[in-house]
Order: C-alpha cells, then sequence, then structure tokens
DNA sequence: CGGGAGGTTGACGTATTTCAACGACCGTGG
DNA sequence: CCACGGTCGTTGAAATACGTCAACCTCCCG
C-alpha cells in the first residue's frame, strides 16, 4: 500500500568489505539485514551520480557527505558518526558524494530490500522516518549557520555540537582535517586554523597534539556565541 | 505498526481562515481532509517555539520558512508555492517559522490525524515521504549555494530556480522583496540589488515595475555561473 | 634522512558589508 | 486631488573581515 521504496534509496556498496551474512532474519536485530562493511580512512563509498541503490548506517567511524561544484569548491553537508543513517536518495542517482573521515564501519541496506525489510523489522520505518526529520532540522541549522554567523560563531557551534555527537565531556579528538572544518562550515582552513588559535589564546579551549585533539574550556562562554 | 505520527508534525493552524468542511471523506481528495485557509500578505501561520500540531500544504501563494539568532540576522531555508508541503516537525515544538510572502492559501493538516490520513488517503504518505526527500536534497543544495558561492552565482541560481518553480518561462513575478532574498541566499539586500542591477546592465536579465518582475534575457548565461 | 601531508602564521588585497542618503511608489486622509 | 508618511529599492562612499598567496614548521612514514 504504501510505497515508501519509491522515496527512499541509496548508494551501492563499496568494494572491500569485511563481509557478514545476516539477510532475511525476521525478529533479530535490524543490522542482520544489511552488509557489514569496514571502510578505510579517505575512501569513498558512493559518488555524485552514481546509481543509488544502498543506503547506510555507521556503525563505528564517520562518514562525511558533500557536494561539490566544477571548480572543486567543496561543501560538506553533514558528518555522520555512530548510528546515524545515510544516502537516502529521491531518484535512482545520488546528488552527493560519501567518504570515510576515518576508518570507519557501516552497514548497506539495499533499496530494493526496504519493503521486506518494514516488514521483518517493524521498527525499522520509524527510525528511518526520524532519521529523515533530524536531518531535515539538522539542516535548517546549518544553513542558518552558513548563511548568516561569523567565523568565531560558527567554529564554536561547531565544537558543541560535535562534543555532544561524540558524547564526549570536555576533551574531544576531531577525527578530521582542518579542510574538512572549513568546506563544512563555509570557511577556508586558514580561517578555521585562525579561529581556533585565537580562541586558544582567549582561554576558550585548549589545542593538543597536531591540533586534532581540543579541550573545552569554556563551555560557558562558547555557548553565548550561538543564539 | 508504523508510527510515522510520531516522526511527522506541523503547526497550529492560523486564525483568520475560509474555512471549508471535507474530513473523513475516504476515497475523495486529499484536500478535503485538511482545512482550507487564508493567510494575508506577512501574517504569521507558526513561529519558532510554537507547539506543532498541524502541518501544511500550499494551495496557491507564497509561504517562507526561516530561523532568527537573538540579534534579528534571519535565514529563510526555503520558500514554498503552490504544491509545498511544509511544517513537518520531530519534535512537539516548532524549530522554526512561517510566514505568507503574499496572500496565500494553504491546507492545514492535524498532525493527529496523521494516522487516519493515511488509511482514507493511500497516496498521502507517499506524497509526504517525496516530500521530506526532496527538502532534504533541495538544503543540500542550498548549503552548498549558502557555504560556497559568490553572490552571482547565487543570484543567477535563485532566478533560475524560482522561474522552474513558478513554471515561468522568461519573465518572473518576484513575490518576495529584497530582504527576503537576501536573507534566503545569506547576503545584504544591498549586494542583491546591486548584483541584479548588474546582471541588468551586462543584458543577463531586465528588471520591471518596482523590480519584482524579472525578464530572463540570457538564459544560457545564467546556467552557465551555476555548475 | 628525505619527502609529503597537514597545520600554522604572516602580509596583502579586495569583495562584501556597513552606514547613509536618496528616490519611487502606494495608500491614506485632509 | 494633492500632500504626507511609510515601505521598499537603489546607489554611493568607506571600512574591514575574510580570502588569497606564500612560507614555514611539525609529524610521520618509508
Amino acid at each position: 500500500m504504501l510505497n515508501y521504496a519509491a522515496a527512499l534509496a541509496g548508494s551501492r556498496p563499496s568494494f572491500r568489505t569485511g563481509a557478514q551474512p545476516g539477510r532475511d532474519v525476521p525478529g533479530g536485530d535490524i543490522h542482520e539485514a544489511g552488509e557489514r562493511m569496514i571502510v578505510a580512512s579517505g575512501e569513498e563509498l558512493f559518488s555524485e551520480g552514481d546509481t543509488a541503490e544502498v543506503f547506510y548506517k555507521v556503525i563505528s567511524g564517520t562518514v562525511r557527505t558533500s557536494k561539490l561544484l566544477s571548480d572543486a569548491r567543496r561543501q560538506i553537508d553533514s558528518f555522520h558518526y555512530a548510528g546515524d543513517f545515510f544516502g537516502f536518495e529521491g531518484a535512482d542517482e545520488h546528488s552527493f558524494s560519501a567518504e570515510a573521515v576515518e576508518e570507519t564501519t557501516v552497514i548497506a541496506f539495499r533499496r530494493s530490500s526496504f519493503r521486506s525489510l518494514v516488514r521483518d523489522y517493524p521498527e525499522f520505518a520509524d527510525q528511518l522516518m526520524s532519521a529523515m526529520v533530524s536531518s531535515l532540522q539538522r539542516a535548517r541549522d546549518h544553513m542558518l549557520l552558513l548563511g548568516r554567523k561569523t567565523p568565531q560563531e560558527k567554529i564554536a557551534k561547531f565544537l558543541l555540537d560535535t562534543a555532544a555527537r561524540l558524547r564526549k565531556d570536555d576533551r574531544i579528538e576531531l577525527p578530521m582535517r582542518r579542510a574538512d572544518i572549513a568546506d563544512y562550515l563555509g570557511l577556508t582552513k586558514e580561517t578555521v586554523s585562525r579561529t581556533l588559535t585565537q580562541m586558544s589564546r582567549d582561554g576558550l579551549i585548549r589545542l593538543e597534539a597536531i591540533g586534532r585533539t581540543v579541550l573545552l574550556n569554556d563551555r560557558t562562554s562558547l555557548q553565548q556565541m550561538n543564539a
């Protein structure tokens, strides 16, 4: 009756897997209905224009989804962490790309098996629906950030959001490079770097290691840079 | 079984209506399952923080949905035209606002009646799902625009998109003010104005009336400013 | 030890914002 | 019918925040 299969889709499974059986195991774990894959850092899961046969759920690691302009300008629309779904499409082709930011494990669900998934795992449809609704909400938040926030505000929100997503308190281990942060926030990597060091000088944060580890010293001040 | 009701929602119906009966009319027009309302130009349909009881479909006119920062900076995430659904929420409260850009007619659907809607009008769920998927795709496109495009590219895309949405060929009647365009594209109204007059000087477009009517003289050049 | 990737820092230029004034249009009311 | 006020749009001048270009440094791995 309901043709959700026509509205949802995903991507083709990547090569180099770490496969697992699990298909048609009604009543069991949803994860058993898809194929587990391990993707190396930097590897592509799918790319703009690829046929969209599969969608994914992140088990561990980080995935970035992005769009490119012809001259290589890039906009990352989202980072996906453990538990997130990504790769739905309305058409047969992907309208964006996905790459692993670090070594990442995902489950790939075939778009064509969507109906049986919903039948065998009733909670699956709900999970997907709320994934889409929250993707939309996140997207609206991010448009506000991209269109109207200053670099300082962008970075502050990015740090707080990332800390929340990674369930870390004060010390966060950023999985992505400065260039990724820049393409996510609509800045250049230089501006990202400068803003971080300035925040460090101001005592808001503390940068460790190669700059991948950030300590949030003054959450209150960071939060005031929002709203 | 499927709890879509929990994942979808909308806004409270606005006052000043132009009501119509139509409820529980299985097999009939979906529109009969909601309440028709006429909203005056500039009027608010719902606002950030309102309880989300209703979602909408535009029948005629234009609606803008937006988010505000505390200092009144605004980001319009979308303009909604005839046929578009808007106002879904994952939570009980609206996370964005909606106002009529011009006199607009909408149908309001109660979030609580979602299940019966799906039962009585099977195609309804599909319509909603594809509305959400295409909202997401639009959002990703718009993030690319906001984060990475120049004012010229932004305006060019805006004009072409709007022409496509309004099903006009060369002459489009913009329903919104310059400030709305600016808040949609992440620019100032001055930059919007300057860019339009420059395009006019370059022969790409022609501005008529109070600047609300735009003639697309050179679609090819405008399209080249994208990709 | 060498090379490359990623990150930081500096100097500089400029595109866009900001601030401000002006003008066109519209509706209202005297 | 015209004057008035308000909204919206345009244009100008000036300031500056961010991007660009470039050098340098650290870390890491072969």
